[in-house]
DNA sequence: ATGATCATGTAAAGCGCTTTACCAATCGCT
DNA sequence: AGCGATTGGTAAAGCGCTTTACATGATCAT
């Protein structure tokens, strides 16, 4: 005897309790009061027939989907990994289901998802890219329903966004680098004109100043935040003719290149070299040396944008301003006196 | 001029064609062969007015929902991140959206998800676990339509199953130490109820075993696969009256709290003890010493999984025995003769 | 000329749910 | 007794799509 049953629906559950349809989702949703006994008896045929509604006919019926959608480069990316993660968190404790998209940084696939997710797949997205945009994504943003725009800054949109306090983070390394005596220093940023690595800089930059040093000692690099540009970088930085004895990587992957080509060279870092990394999601104490770096608080970070994505799917204004979410100079033993 | 236009349907493309919303759909989904023009005619209008199938109102006329559920653990553990990445990729490649569903370990979301999604939220669920279950998961699984289980078993379920080759990963590990010269040896486990937990185990012992060794020198620690554990383990561990020379952490987090204990203690990983770990996520190469693991091929079994997905959806028979993925010996600095 | 066949469509039901617009009966008052 | 308000419901439209069943005209072999 094969117990093929199917399904219950709402009206499975009206006609157990001779009731209609209508009455049964009002008072499932909460939207009308009945005497107890009505209330018992749907409650328990539901109980019985193990209903749930039917997602998707909610959401069409509704227009509403009580999901959001997350787009990411690279969940595999322990930093992006740890931001999805802090969403979900915070989705979850809202109610909210997620779905997750990774585009790989491809303009592709931020615009297929922008249009499949913001159609009418998510009431919102939570949008964090790697890329530098010609415009076409942020035209899609825009014209998609509620978006925040996460970590890294789209131009030209109007959605709400969070970054952490990138500028507030370079001065922090600046400064520990400076207090430790050092004047010849390389920055080693992600695409140039990504705002997270100009921002990282131009705090760097400013504690230089601030400090009455010479500017035109920091060397820059620019390329990705990747353990391969790392690498390169590295190597550029340190076959150059007066090598710095100090490095502010703007991503824990380009740290790890750097790492790497030390290690390879039999450079000790904190001694040959000093280094000082951004992001800190990586176990960077378990490293060799255990490697100072300025945290991003990642799960605030996620956890607002959540936050923020609610009031956007409630139609409130956003501020107009991006939410800054503040940086923390984690001390550990990469950095110390310079040598010539 | 406020140009807030409302979102296209297919009955707005049928009126701009003057055709009926049964040929475009027909057309849309290539049920139907049209005479040239009147193709061009439907295809002008749905570019025209940026129509986009409505999501929602699809899966509930099909019966389906093109995307997937992925219930993991946590995604901020590089391992599961991997996971993650690896099926959202295979399933992209195959037209699939992702859901993420992430359970902390928690029972009562498992069971949540395994509800929400397995009636009609998504197509198929992609199960992972790492707790151990009282019977409830199971029957939720195996109630639920197209599930597979990756990683760790779920005892009693009758899914198609991927699971790394554990009991080749301990073997492997195991020769690798003895050849060095080991004797007397640690390992590190997960919980002890885990089928991967005793999996390793097996493998390491059969090996033992196999090289005519006593067994009763090798001692056992379970606890969970976190730092933590991998903390106290090595701790209780190190205590012993007479510590082992080399360790085998069933998982990289372990293997981590080990480097920790003996940072700690100024131990020397690969001279004074012998360290193999397992899984292979993290940047191992990076750590001091450079770790030597058992590699899980995490992107095959991410893919694998998507594939036996889509069989279990098209309701093909799974094959009984669960898919072994192989694992991989990589070779590092941790392991080293044995001190004592 | 006649039916058969094919090409090109159309109308309408149904997927499961929410919600608006109603309605009948009861109750409390004056 | 008569009135409005309240209680406890119902019927039906609509969300956007797919699909089945049917219709119309042209083509073709006989």
């Amino acid at each position: 005897m094969v117990s093929h049953r199917k399904i219950a629906t709402l009206r499975d559950v009206a006609e157990a309790t001779n009731l209609s349809v209508a009455t049964v989702s009002r008072h499932i949703n909460g939207s009308i009061k009945l005497p107890r006994d009505t209330m018992e008896r749907i409650d328990s045929a539901i109980q019985r027939l193990n209903y749930r509604p039917n997602p998707h006919a909610r959401s069409l019926s509704l227009g509403r989907t009580e999901s959001i959608g997350v787009v990411i480069p690279d969940i595999a990316n322990p930093f992006f990994a740890r931001l999805a993660a802090a969403v979900e968190r915070a989705a979850a404790a809202y109610g909210l289901g997620v779905m997750l998209c990774a585009t790989l940084n491809q303009k592709e696939r931020e615009l297929d998802y922008l249009q499949r997710l913001a159609r009418n797949h998510v009431d919102g997205l939570i949008f964090v890219t790697n890329r530098v945009d010609d415009g076409e994504v942020a035209r899609a943003i825009n014209a998609a329903k509620a978006v925040v725009v996460m970590d890294e800054d789209v131009d030209g949109t109007t959605a709400s966004k969070i970054f952490a306090d990138n500028e507030r983070g370079g001065a922090l390394a600046a400064r520990h680098l400076i207090a430790a005596g050092h004047r010849r220093m390389a920055y080693l940023g992600g695409a140039a004109s990504l705002m997270s690595t100009r921002e990282r800089l131009r705090g760097f930059q400013s504690a230089i100043d601030e400090a009455g040093l010479d500017p035109a000692l920091t060397a820059g690099f620019f390329g990705s935040y990747t353990i391969a540009h790392g690498l390169e970088a590295a190597r550029a930085m340190l076959d150059a003719p007066e090598p710095p004895t100090a490095v502010f990587a703007a991503s824990d992957e380009i740290a790890l290149g750097v790492l790497t080509v030390c290690r390879d060279r039999g450079i000790r870092i904190g001694r040959d070299l000093s280094l000082v990394a951004f992001d800190d999601v990586g176990p960077l104490d378990l490293f060799d040396p255990p490697l100072t770096a300025i945290r991003q608080d990642v799960d605030s970070m996620g956890w607002q944008s959540v936050v923020r994505m609610l009031d956007a799917i409630k139609g409130e204004d956003h501020q107009a301003a991006p939410q800054r979410v503040p940086v923390e100079l984690i001390v550990r033993a990469s950095v110390g006196p310079p040598v010539r």
